[in-house]
DNA sequence: ACCGGGTCAGAGAGCGCTCTCACGCAGCGC
DNA sequence: GCGCTGCGTGAGAGCGCTCTCTGACCCGGT
């Protein structure tokens, strides 16, 4: 093998006899419990150091039952989940978490239903002690999976069912979409159309809850649903275009997919926001930030969310010191933000 | 405990009693080696359904001594990681290859230089089975970290020194600048400009090499280096046509950047490609295709190039039956190919 | 001087699995 | 019929660690 160092590693034996102590005590001072009078524990130290010793972590999890690991699940079977900076943002937060906590992040991608199988196989394994799970659909067996794995988890986005046991880490959607589109109802913007995001996701259908409720009664032609793509936008944009040529303003589900429909409407030689105005959601800043015009949207704080998301599991793989069971946790909706840029 | 399955999950001791044969057996069977009479594995296989038995990982790390895991290490300090689709579609091939060899994906995200230690300490834990390190920048410790940790590594793009002993991928970076440049030339440009990436990284400096290759002797003025964001090639599209207004193309060491520099080139009415031909480099195919005009550029292939980062791994972790040493493992580097679109 | 209580260290039993080794039982040649 | 080979199975020794349980020791109180 090319790694003679991962054949004669120290382990906790050898760092014992070097301090001269039983493994028993080597093995306290390792795990920072404390109980082992000073000049011991500076013994035992000082071997770890001169033996590079590290403790292994199969070894540890054997009797421990604890990976330190949570799995995050992504059940995008198409390129979303890369493509959209969005996962990009939650998965930042989830890492800055976990790394603070001693946490590895362990990514499952999943293509296809082939893959849920696999998923299935490694959560059953034992592998990690919680689950992050992403980007449901309707119906998604993962949740039940992870359960029946036995493996604590939290859902990113309000799963299409309620279930008070079902955690999981939301943003107001249906509140924000109300806002963005009363924000075009104050500029004075009355045939105002909707790009919704696939409706098999809750988000999408708050959003567009949110939509209608500013604005009910709306013709159902002046809602399309896009897929969450620029090129879903820019194709929703220009159904919509066709289907009624004088509408003033469109909500868009999301950043991505307003920055498709601004390309259509440029294209076609639209004004934005003269005879169009655009609101998206997410305030994504790499994409709203950078469209022409800058993008109005709905903020959410991102990067935070997926710091709740790994707090809420974290604390409920192991509830901290002090209370016994888990105190009551439940799940996150936090507030959405309008932020005002060109579009709108 | 919130997960009762996990805590009396059936061993394979229970398995073996279930079946009526002994442990060895048991385990022969699970892991599908031979040599076990067709009945006798039948009953096993029976329990194991029976019971839901899967194996615990950590007990048989401990002793096989694999984990199955490879860890994807991103010295990228800053969001670049995430903002830039080239690295999810790496990750993206990583995943491919790794998941249809039965591997896990473990992703380690480092912002700054307190995470190396945390990253070293991992990799020594022994974790994992070998590690994939990307865009290293100069005299980066990260594979001096990996090495000492005893971890086989492969590393994405040519590291800044040579050494028999370290794997890469990388594209042919050079040739593919040069190729970029000389379509400028074919095209009757003659005032070049160049937007490099940052030069800590050999990526970057390969394709000024091929740059430099195709265009001895320009004006040092004409090269400006940024980082990889499309503000950075928007700052350098920015500076590039103050200092040389009559410029007549730019090569821009990524899509990315030149997408940035392409809404600069619109923001100052300069028509693209009647007075500015551009050529990117990556052909990121959402980037590419979406910019305004599309953009010409170098195709690399980023996904092949992480599945090919993972095989050559896994096959320095574990050499394939037959060979005893890994035969001779060496470098890859892909050749890359001009796709012609609109902007130049 | 004796004893009870508290503190700190060591002994040792596993955690669940793999894998070597030994053993039993066919079938073969002589 | 005897040993020999060879295949299929079981016994058992660990892998490296944690953690309980026990015991040694020291202290103060009587």
């Amino acid at each position: 093998m090319s790694d003679p160092s991962l054949a004669h590693r120290p382990t906790l034996e050898a760092v014992a006899a070097r301090a001269g102590v039983s493994r028993a005590t080597a093995s306290r001072v390792v795990n920072g419990s404390d109980g082992v009078r000073a000049p011991l524990a500076e013994r035992v130290r000082r071997a770890v150091d001169e033996l590079g010793y590290v403790p292994n972590q199969a070894a540890r999890t054997l009797v421990t039952r604890r990976n330190d690991a949570i799995a995050v699940v992504v059940a995008e079977p198409e390129t979303r989940f890369f493509s959209d900076p969005f996962f990009a943002q939650q998965v930042r937060g989830i890492s800055k978490e976990l790394t603070a906590h001693d946490n590895q992040l362990v990514l499952l991608l999943t293509e296809g239903a082939a893959d849920y199988e696999r998923v299935g196989r490694y959560l059953a394994g034992g592998h990690v002690d919680g689950a992050l799970l992403f980007s449901l659909h309707d119906d998604d067996t993962l949740p039940g999976l992870a359960r029946r794995a036995g493996v604590p988890t939290v859902i990113g986005g309000r799963p299409g069912w309620s279930d008070a046991d079902t955690l999981y880490v939301d943003c107001d959607n249906r509140g924000g979409a109300r806002e963005a589109v009363r924000h075009l109802l104050d500029g004075g913007r009355r045939r105002i159309a909707h790009i919704a995001g696939p409706l098999d996701q809750t988000a999408s259908v708050d959003r567009l809850e949110g939509f209608r409720d500013a604005l009910p009664g709306t013709d159902p032609g002046m809602i399309i649903e896009g897929d969450f793509t620029p090129e879903g936008g820019a194709r929703a944009m220009a159904d919509l275009l066709d289907r009624c040529p004088d509408l003033d303003a469109v909500f868009a589900a999301s950043d991505v997919m307003a920055s498709g429909a601004l390309r259509v409407l440029r294209t076609r030689g639209v004004r934005v926001p003269e005879d169009v105005a655009m609101v998206g959601f997410d305030d994504i800043v790499s994409v709203a930030e950078w469209t022409d015009p800058p993008l109005t949207t709905i903020r959410q704080d991102i990067e935070e969310m997926g710091r709740m998301m790994a707090r809420l599991l974290l604390r409920r793989v192991s509830p901290g010191p002090g209370q016994q069971e888990s105190p009551a946790l439940s799940s996150i909706v936090t507030p959405t933000q309008l932020v005002v840029r060109a579009s709108a």
